[in-house]
DNA sequence: GATTCGTGGTG
DNA sequence: TCACCAAGAAT
């Protein structure tokens, strides 16, 4: 039943949960809700691994949810650059204000719902972790445990509400955060997308896809798209020492980042091959990205001269502090590729 | 409900 | 190499 399921997860959790820099000891007092909330936010669709080294960062130079609501929007942003979905970052800074505004975060799972950036698994995430309040908690780890567990052989995304039952039914009223926790630890080691080490699962007795002798098999997925290859061109600017950078519109791909100049190209089409200033241009290279849902095959083009640049469209910025700057990753690679080349 | 949002790891 | 995947949210 629901209570020897939450029982025995916990009680593997006591003995195997990861040890992670905003996790507080398994049964112990609440963690911090700041560092929640933060960890939560940038673990959205993104491994532990990636998020370590940026969640110690922001907390080294942010400590507190003040102290981020305090720092400039265009600050945060950069300390993001590389870590990808980067409305995240410029959610983070309004729910930061938000939350300073009102004194501190709030403790329940709706209000947090209505805060910029907590949709319903990273509300039901921090109610649960840092509040202990019963929330059900359904990230893909929890789909994944839940679809096997019971056996759910429904395709997603179509199959949520019913996992979504079957997850409320067996989250427990006490030691919510610890449930939830153990939930994705599950999933994140034992119970994995390819795999599913039931051997070492404390719920192996419990489990109907194991029962049925092929719970890797679950959950079923509805196929995916495939990805448009685009072309385009990113242009390299270069006078005294400091390349040419441009802003990107505050919304949609790479939204309120630090680029370079580029030829129009998007998800939907290619570029057109126009620079923005006339003169010589030389070939550098070729980088390649991929993206959520297309491919680029961008090449970078070096300016041959010593240009002047209208001072409002974007900044000149030294390449000694290049890294400094927040580049998105496509164009981090276009960098390195214009810059390895002259040793 | 379907699309649009990054990036790095993995088999 | 390539398709899939990861503590999803906003529109």
């Amino acid at each position: 039943m629901s209570a020897t399921i939450s029982t025995l997860l916990l009680d593997w959790y006591d003995g195997h949960a990861r040890a992670l820099p905003w996790r507080a000891v398994p049964g112990g007092a609440l963690p911090d809700p700041y560092r929640v909330w933060l960890s939560e936010v940038m673990l959205q669709q993104t491994t532990v691994a990636a998020v370590k080294p940026y969640f110690a960062k922001f907390i080294e130079r942010w400590p507190t949810v003040e102290a981020l609501a305090a720092a400039p929007e265009e600050e945060v942003m950069a300390a993001w650059a590389g870590l990808g979905y980067y409305s995240r970052a410029r959610n983070l800074v309004k729910c930061a204000a938000k939350v300073t505004e009102m004194g501190g975060f709030p403790d329940d799972e709706v209000a947090l719902r209505r805060l910029p950036g907590l949709g319903d698994y990273t509300a039901a995430a921090v109610a649960a972790i840092a509040f202990g309040q019963r929330a059900v908690v359904v990230d893909a780890n929890v789909e994944r445990v839940a679809a096997r567990l019971f056996a759910v052989e429904e395709p997603l995304p179509g199959a949520r509400k019913t996992i979504r039952e079957h997850a409320d039914a067996i989250t427990p009223e006490a030691r919510p955060g610890d449930f939830a926790q153990a939930m994705m630890d599950l999933g994140a080691t034992l119970c994995t997308a390819r795999d599913a080490k039931c051997l070492l699962c404390p719920l192996r007795e419990s489990c109907a896809g194991y029962a049925r002798g092929n719970p890797q098999l679950l959950p079923v997925k509805t196929k995916k798209k495939p990805k448009p290859r685009r072309a385009g061109t990113a242009f390299w600017i270069e006078r005294d020492k400091a390349v040419w950078l441009v802003k990107r519109p505050g919304k949609g791909l790479l939204g309120g980042m630090r680029a370079l100049p580029d030829d129009g190209w998007t998800a939907r089409g290619d570029g057109d091959g126009e620079a923005p200033l006339s003169g010589g241009w030389q070939g550098a290279g070729v980088v390649r990205h991929v993206f959520t849902h297309f491919e680029l095959e961008l090449g970078v083009a070096i300016h041959a001269g010593d240009p002047a640049m209208p001072e409002d469209t974007g900044e000149w910025w030294p390449l000694e502090r290049l890294e400094e700057a927040g580049l998105p990753t496509l164009f981090a690679k276009a960098a390195q590729l214009v810059l390895a080349n002259r040793e």
